[in-house]
DNA sequence: AACATTGTCAACCGCATTAGA
DNA sequence: GTCTAATGCGGTTGACAATGT
């Protein structure tokens, strides 16, 4: 599978083991938190006899020993989640991971990156060339009026044009990156009770939108979504949590 | 058949936040 | 109140696999 080349040497500089992990190390580390439990990284590490650093240990821990995590493709309604709330909220995968039990961040965040920037950028592509196409149409209008241009003229106008395409293109990407990193929920109200973010929220999502996805899903989910409590803190964490809470015993399923 | 490109995913890195001494 | 270590997060990288040319 994963070879061994790559990271370097398998040891950092202050000695920690790096790279994949073996099937020893995760027997290791399985049953040293398994009986000790989560937390404490680094005495975890130390007292498991693994070579890794602490954050090494919790993210082979969260990513792929935990208990319950799943395996294997998103599922369509999955990823109609992860559409909707990214929608929502932009990068936020670990918030985003709370509502899709068994799932981790990394685990949406590189499908997010591999099914859905690419389509960004085609679709970013196909807006910017037909936005050129049509000035092309116009330029080509203005030559019927004009003298005709020599072969070489227009291949150089051609040229020209498919690199404002490339550059276009790239201003789209740019944008709609930065607008993907904003949050809807602090950008537009940073402060916010809950009455404001249930007005905000029907008053931004389309029919189709967030509510119909997540009120539609399937009860063996566990998983409902209600507002809550007025926050106390006008926290942005604490807005988001209480907005969309889980109603089946928090986020532990 | 050979090479190039793209997709996938585990793991790392740097930074921000939190906890605790 | 301050400092330091631990933790958590998002972005990025690297290697192999799959697909395309």
């Amino acid at each position: 599978m994963v070879g061994m080349m790559g990271w370097g040497a398998n040891s950092d500089q202050q000695g920690w083991r790096k790279g994949p992990w073996t099937p020893e190390e995760d027997k290791l580390l399985s049953e040293y938190v398994n009986l000790h439990g989560e937390g404490r990284w680094s005495s975890v590490s130390r007292c498991a006899g693994l070579n890794r650093t602490g954050k090494s240990c919790r993210l082979r821990w969260v990513n792929y020993l935990r208990p319950g995590l799943k395996r294997g493709h998103i599922t369509p309604q999955e990823e109609g989640i992860i559409i909707e709330l990214h929608a929502l909220w932009g990068n936020k995968w670990s918030t985003i991971a709370r509502y899709l039990p068994g799932r981790t961040n990394n685990e949406i965040k590189n499908y997010w990156r591999t099914h859905f920037k690419k389509k960004q950028k085609a679709s970013a592509k196909q807006d910017s060339k037909k936005k050129i196409q049509r000035q092309r149409n116009q330029q080509q209008q203005n030559c019927t009026i004009a003298n005709k241009l020599s072969p070489k003229a227009e291949e150089v106008i051609m040229q020209k044009s498919d690199e404002k395409i490339d550059n276009e293109y790239q201003d789209a990407v740019t944008f709609t990156n930065y607008h993907q990193s904003m949050d809807p929920i602090v950008d537009l109200a940073p402060v916010m009770t809950s009455s404001d973010i249930s007005y905000a929220w029907t008053d931004t999502i389309p029919m189709d939108g967030l509510w119909g996805g997540l009120w539609n899903l399937d009860v063996d989910d566990k998983c409902k979504v209600a507002i809550q409590n007025e926050p106390t803190t006008a926290n942005y964490s604490y807005s988001t949590d209480y907005a969309v809470n889980l109603y089946n015993g928090g986020f532990i399923f």
